[in-house]
Order: structure tokens, then C-alpha cells, then sequence
RNA sequence: UCCCCGAUAGCUCAAUCGGCAGAGCGGGUGGCUGUUAACCACUAGGUUGUAGGUUCGAGUCCUACUCGGGGAGCCA
């Protein structure tokens, strides 16, 4: 007997197949007894009439608590009766292991309670529905940049000094001194584009800001391309590109998953090429038309951030920053030295940023001011500035964080239930 | 770090003006041959986050603390 999972139970129809998984849900009315079966791909329900099983079985059925471990075997029916269409009319029943009671019920909890047991979170519909996605949307993001010629390279995650020099990072003993969590594979991005043309880092990321926010974790994960004589609107032209792939392949293989979800599908098929590009400055004029107080040179607070993506219904390119309020590697606009060649891409519906990049500074003596003006610590960055001096080359990039993009996608409101096991400022378990 | 809100049964919440601590879900028992978060009946389940204060009387008012949630800053 072929055992089977619910993803191909249609192939099915009419034989006697063997299901394993969970007892998800069961109802009994009487002498019928039913019982949904979550077996990773999906969920499918078993009818168990006393007539068709053993007294044992069919006890069984009654009896055994949610979430227990079962093994089915039945013979597979199509029925409009079950949610699903298909559904099983068992001839056995075997109890594999049996659960202790159940500490997540049907419905009403808290999100303190679900965090608190998100190991066991995970196993509800709507966090299948999300990791799914998740798995989708990397995939996708990885494809992308294989087709292109990109070649995956893997960053250091512990590093000596931060990348940027502004977060606060998480410090480690490493040895006798000290070492940080990675905040970003760019640099290291940057060095293996020049060894490779086109990369991309994919990794985890690590911030040790305090905040507390439906955008925010201490633990994330980005895909960061870098690539050799790029310049910035080529790299804006990559990034749009990636959006649209990673919105047109959700539309294309996860409609279960955004049902699931109830996410609204006709927010995601607006979101086609071009996007609108628009400078800082033009965003300090719309600020300024939509009567919100805004002083150029500032950076762009959650506020700010809201009013412009409302202000379109696709995700939007802001360019142009004022280098004082970007990293040092940023290159500056030859047409204004004030600017840096820099982009971000704020999602709509107030997710926020969800790619940030631009042009790297390649000139030796430039990037040494920069070093010098953001008062860093040379040392620990001379392999870095070895990249000016030994056949330094225009180059852009920028890094795309998985946990927003999918936060926006799914339609979901915190990024903490995009990632299976979520790090925040005060949750560390489990 | 700052601002706001909260903590009552295993879970989600209610409790009027300061006056007998309750419901739904989950658990247990029983019923029902097509249920869809099934339903119906019965049942068990409480040091109201901690410490102190006001009061004849505190879940309710006051103070401190602890924990949690939301937001800001910073960022992806």
C-alpha cells in the first residue's frame, strides 16, 4: 500500500492509500466519527463508520487528543462534503504516539501565549501558509539570480568590526578578544564580485537595536547582490526586477498559501514594472504637499516612510540621499556632491523599506575621506580600501530583507511570524 | 532609551459606583450516522502578576516592582 501525502491525494481517487501525519481536528456525530488529518502538505478528512473499522479503530477515533500522531488507511473518495473535495473512508487506524493536552486550542490567543509555544505554533495553517511562502519566496530570489550569472558566495558571520559603523551589534567572546554578529555580507559582497563579476549573499543578519516594532528583529535575513561596473539605475532596474518576480511567482504557485492568508491578490497584480523613481528632494516637495512637516537633510522616519508609499500603489524608488544620513561606502553624485548615489525601495501598505543599496564609493581617496569624516577605525577596513587599490572598479548593490518583502506579500502584520523561530529584543525563546 | 496600554480558571475575556469572582473555548462524563472552529446536556477548574498602602470592605483606588503588548528613535 503506497503511502501517500495530501499534496497528490487526487492521483488517488477511488484507491486505498496509507496517510501519516496529525490529528489536526476531529467531530463526531454519534455512530460517524471524523477526523482531519495534518500531514505537512496539507490537511484531509478521514470518515470512520463503525461498520468499515475495528471496534479498537473506531474507539480510537473518539478518543485520541488533538495533535497526536497517527498512521490512516482508507480507501480515497472525491466529495464536495469535505472541505478539500477529497477525503478518506478509513479501514484502519493505528495510533502512533498519543498527545499530551494540547496547549493550543481552536481559537483566542494571545500573541505572548502563541510566541511562548511558537514550536508548536508553526503546525497551524496560517504559519504552514507563511513558510511556505517563505520557502517560495527565497527560491524565487535565488533563481532570479542564478538565470542572470550570479554566483552565490556565503559571507562571514562573525565579524571584526561593524560594516557600517552606526548599529549597535551583538558582541562575542572569540577567543582572547572580540568578535560581532554580522549586520551585512556587503563588504564582503563587494570583494568576491571583484574576484566574480555578479554575486549575491544570501545570510542571516544581526542588530542589537532596541526596537520594538511590527518591522523589526534582532535576526534577519537578506539577499544582497553585488555587481562589478554597475552603476546605480541599471541596480534600480535589477531590484524592480526582482520585486516583480518575487510578486508574479506568489501569484503564480502560492495561491493556496495567500487564501490561506486571506491576502488581497488584486494589491499584488498592481504591482508591475516600471515602479515609480523619485529623488529625496521630490519626496521633501510631496512631503510638503501632503502638509507633512519635513526639513531636507533628515532621513525618513515611519511617518515619512507611510505618506510616501501611500501616495502610490506600487512599491516606490527613493534615490538621491543626502550623503550625510548614508554609510561611508555610499558614492557620491557627481551633479551634486551633497547626494549620494543611493536607493531605497519602501513597500506599499506601510511595510516599510525593503531594499536598501546604491553605488559604491570606488575611488581610494574618496572612500579614505569617508572613512575619516565617519570617524572609523582604519585598520580593521584596509582589505577594504586593498579593493581601490588593486583594479578598483565602478560597483553597486543593495540588500533585500526577506522578512519584510514576505511580511508585504503575505499581507501579514508583524514580520515576527515570516521566520520559523523569530529573535526580538525581548524574546529569545524558543 | 522614551511614550502609551495591559496582567482575573489551561487559553481568550467579563465583573456597573469600591459590596457574593463569571462566560466561552479547552479538559472530563453522557447523547447524536455527514460533521465543517460541529452541536446539545451535565461536570471539574481561582492565593485576581508581586510587594506594600487607603478603606468597615479592594479584581476594582494609590505607590513601587516584574512580565507582556503597541508605538517612536534606528534600520532591512
Amino acid at each position: 500500500m503506497d503511502w501517500v501525502t495530501t499534496d497528490r491525494i487526487s492521483g488517488y481517487a477511488g484507491k486505498t492509500v496509507e496517510l501519516r501525519g496529525w490529528v489536526a481536528n476531529k467531530r463526531s456525530s454519534g455512530k460517524i466519527r471524523f477526523l482531519l488529518l495534518r500531514d505537512g502538505p496539507g490537511v484531509i478528512q478521514c470518515v470512520i463508520l463503525p461498520d468499515r473499522v475495528s471496534a479498537d479503530a473506531f474507539e480510537l477515533a473518539d478518543k485520541v487528543p488533538y495533535e497526536s500522531a497517527v498512521i490512516v488507511r482508507g480507501e480515497v473518495r472525491e466529495d464536495k462534503r469535505s472541505p478539500g473535495g477529497f477525503e478518506i473512508t478509513v479501514s484502519d487506524l493505528k495510533l502512533v504516539s498519543e498527545a499530551e493536552d494540547y496547549p493550543i486550542a481552536k481559537k483566542d490567543h494571545g500573541v505572548g501565549f502563541l510566541m511562548d509555544h511558537r514550536h508548536l505554533w508553526l503546525r497551524s495553517s496560517r504559519q504552514v501558509a507563511l513558510l511556505r511562502l517563505r520557502s517560495a519566496l527565497t527560491r524565487a530570489a535565488r533563481q532570479f539570480f542564478d538565470e542572470k550569472g550570479f554566483i552565490a558566495i556565503e559571507a562571514p558571520i562573525l565579524t571584526p568590526t561593524s560594516c557600517e559603523g552606526t548599529t549597535s551589534l551583538f558582541q562575542v567572546e572569540y577567543f582572547d578578544r572580540h568578535a560581532y554578529l554580522t549586520q551585512s555580507g556587503q563588504l564582503y559582497g563587494e570583494a568576491a564580485a571583484m574576484a566574480l563579476g555578479k554575486i549575491y549573499v544570501h545570510g542571516p543578519t544581526f542588530r542589537a537595536e532596541k526596537s520594538k516594532t511590527r518591522r523589526h528583529l534582532t535576526e534577519f535575513w537578506m539577499i544582497e547582490p553585488e555587481m562589478a561596473f554597475w552603476e546605480l539605475p541599471e541596480t534600480i532596474d535589477l531590484a524592480e526586477g526582482l520585486i516583480c518576480r518575487l510578486v508574479e511567482e506568489t501569484l503564480r504557485s502560492c495561491s493556496q498559501e495567500l487564501e490561506a492568508l486571506e491576502r488581497d491578490r488584486a494589491a499584488l497584480e498592481k504591482v508591475t514594472p516600471p515602479f515609480p523613481r523619485i529623488t529625496y528632494s521630490e519626496v521633501v516637495d510631496l512631503l510638503e504637499d501632503k502638509g507633512v512637516p519635513f526639513v531636507w537633510g533628515n532621513d525618513l522616519g515611519a511617518d515619512e516612510e507611510t505618506v510616501i508609499s501611500q501616495a502610490f500603489d506600487k512599491p516606490v524608488f527613493v534615490t538621491h540621499y543626502p550623503a550625510v544620513i548614508k554609510a561611508f561606502y555610499m558614492k557620491r553624485d557627481r551633479n551634486d556632491p551633497r547626494l549620494a548615489l543611493a536607493m531605497d525601495l519602501l513597500a506599499p501598505e506601510g511595510y516599510g523599506e525593503i531594499i536598501g543599496g546604491g553605488q559604491r564609493e570606488d575611488s581610494l581617496d574618496e572612500l579614505e575621506a569617508r572613512i575619516a569624516e565617519h570617524g572609523l577605525d582604519r585598520d580593521p577596513l584596509e582589505w577594504y580600501l586593498d579593493l581601490r587599490r588593486y583594479g578598483s572598479a565602478p560597483h553597486a548593490g543593495f540588500g533585500l530583507g526577506i522578512e519584510r518583502t514576505l511580511a508585504w506579500i503575505a499581507g501579514i502584520h508583524h514580520v515576527r511570524e515570516t521566520i520559523p523561530f523569530p529573535r526580538l529584543m525581548d524574546r529569545l525563546h524558543p
